[in-house]
DNA sequence: TTATATGACTTAATCGTTTAAGTCAATCTG
DNA sequence: CAGATTGACTTAAACGATTAAGTCATATAA
């Protein structure tokens, strides 16, 4: 029994263990960590070496306990396998990271229910607040209205600090590109115009066409790429020189449509997406799309959230981040 | 001030609150909660509406550091986009929910330094285990030793509950497959040996094929969809009916190296991957791989985790999952 | 010189739970 | 009917931190 006061299990050192080991109060140990109250220089190298030797860590659930901040936030998404997500939760959790705050991820996996259960669970998990891509159009923070500093991602919710890109110039930047390269005739897959994104984009879009160009057809289809009866039938109509896709998902969609049918992208027929997902990337052709900087969508809602837990009653904000056109295979000059 | 006890902010309702508003202490609050003690049946009907009434949450961070534990566990992973990771976050963070734990999430983006230091903060923050994919080779969890039960996912690391696919046998039957198609000459681009896993997947593949074929050629990439030069060398070589990759991100890059230079796969030359990632559906041709069941890893490693959070002193156990060969068009009969 | 401020600590209350130990009536035992 | 048991609670001590308030030398001011 030589070293009895040694063997804690590692990580279990508390105050009070280098209060012992450094001849001095927990207060004092406290006032050297957080660099508070007044201590003499001398007693704080004691109780550093102290800290040092034993390996001290502060218990992060005491002190939230005590202080009633969790140095937690938390970030729901509705769906990892979306290609559009990690990136976002990779940037989400890198800036939380950067702030001295770690992330409890939910992945709703696009079920509301669970959606419910994971604002619920976070929020008794003591978060101190939360980055939240809604799935659905329902606005399950009403119920706890107030109760968490909320950041929306994606979807300019009216009620929330928003972050989200500029659909609405996207959707004319995009419009421009196709006249300039000569379309005429277009056809349209936008995406659930319940979202605010897939709206916007869409809006952007037909006032960037004008009447220079004549639409077809539309049809509205998930943000998925399997794609709807509809949108396939009118895909097989060919009567378009290109299809203008709601996001990258619906436009790979429609491009391996198109392969299976043995119609040529972008020979026969154009296509484009929205988001620049990385798999706009590999597919074949690759995917002419509209950049959305994703990173930074994850960063600035981070820098949201910490100015309303810094200042819960700021006023409202919202950031829009700006897009742009990447031109690549999958458009023919007409 | 009719109301003054009612508007709390939501969620900071108490033990004690609820205590006072069923005419209890807090003790009894406090065992019908867990359903232990013995309180009356009329009593817990009364702490239960009060419950209810006042919405009353139990503060985890108080519960946490009361009995230990924090209903948490962590999740490390290398690299959120690499497409092979998002599916097993998801599968993690589902089977952790259901058990009733939340999840705290570190992409550490290869960087060995923010893998220590993700360490470092899930065993402050209290989780209770780790669901560990090792970026490096290197162990750093070494020096926390037995700090916190750990299993680690994709790579069989002698000294932990470890679960990852039948990789030999993956190896094995992709062989077995590419003879019974007729191919003869083999190029294979095999990931970092120093990775157990891929050392496996050779390993297997090379005895798979004994002396059936010949290997006109290995070098060694990372698992990335970049390519080293001496793989572009190799593979401009065009002297193998077959490529072999290690995984699916080396295979779709050398694909789409093929692409550039012309050459038809799977005409001229065929490839196939291992992982069978979502994008080894989407490149074109459909890429030909060995499914691993990522969201069964996921889960395996969660049933790993909570045997061991409940029994720190089990033995060491691994779960190797199975492989299937899936068969798309990126591979031609000879 | 006496009062006062300052610096360097310590004491102890507190955060919201859990839980061992106590209390006290009602019920059971012999 | 006295003593032991049980059931239904309450009291109070933790858990590991933070921090207001207190103590007590020593330095400064008047």
């Amino acid at each position: 029994m030589t070293q009895s006061k040694k063997d804690k299990p590692p990580g279990k050192v508390t105050l009070r263990d280098v209060a012992r080991e450094s001849g001095v109060s927990v207060a004092t140990v406290s006032y050297v960590l957080n660099d508070t109250g007044s201590v003499g220089e001398k007693v704080k190298k004691q109780v550093r070496t102290a800290i040092k030797r034993l390996g001290y860590r502060p218990n992060i659930a005491a002190q939230a306990m005590r202080t009633g901040r969790t140095k937690t936030i938390g970030i729901i998404l509705p769906d990892l396998r979306n290609p559009f997500f990690p990136e976002l939760a990779q940037s989400v959790e890198s800036a939380a990271r950067a702030n001295g705050f770690a992330v409890f991820m939910v992945d709703t996996q696009e079920s509301p229910t669970a959606e419910a259960e994971g604002i619920y669970k976070l929020i008794q998990y003591g978060v101190e607040g939360i980055v939240w891509c809604p799935s659905s159009d329902k606005d399950y923070f009403k119920e706890y209205n107030g109760a968490v500093p909320v950041v929306v991602i994606d979807r300019p919710l009216p009620d929330y600090d928003t972050v989200y890109s500029d659909y609405v110039k996207g959707g004319h930047l995009m419009a421009r590109y196709l006249l300039d390269q000569g379309h005429q005739t277009i056809g349209l897959i936008s995406g659930p115009q319940s979202i605010e994104s897939a709206a916007q984009r869409r809006q952007g879009f037909l006032q960037g066409i004008g009447d220079q160009a004549s639409l077809q057809w539309e049809v509205e289809n998930p943000f998925s790429i399997n794609l709807c009866p509809e949108a396939v039938a009118a895909l097989l109509k060919k009567d378009v020189s290109v299809v203008v896709a709601g996001n990258d998902m619906i436009a790979i969609g429609a491009i391996k449509l198109f392969h299976q049918h043995n119609i040529k992208v972008p020979e026969e027929i154009s296509v484009v997406g929205f988001d620049d997902i990385p798999w706009s990337e590999i597919v074949q052709p690759a995917l002419t799309t509209m950049h959305q900087p994703i990173g930074e969508l994850g960063k600035e809602a981070v820098n949201l959230l910490m100015r309303r837990i810094d200042n819960p009653k700021a006023s409202r904000k919202s950031v829009i981040l700006d897009v742009a056109l990447v031109a690549r295979q999958s458009v023919a000059t007409r």
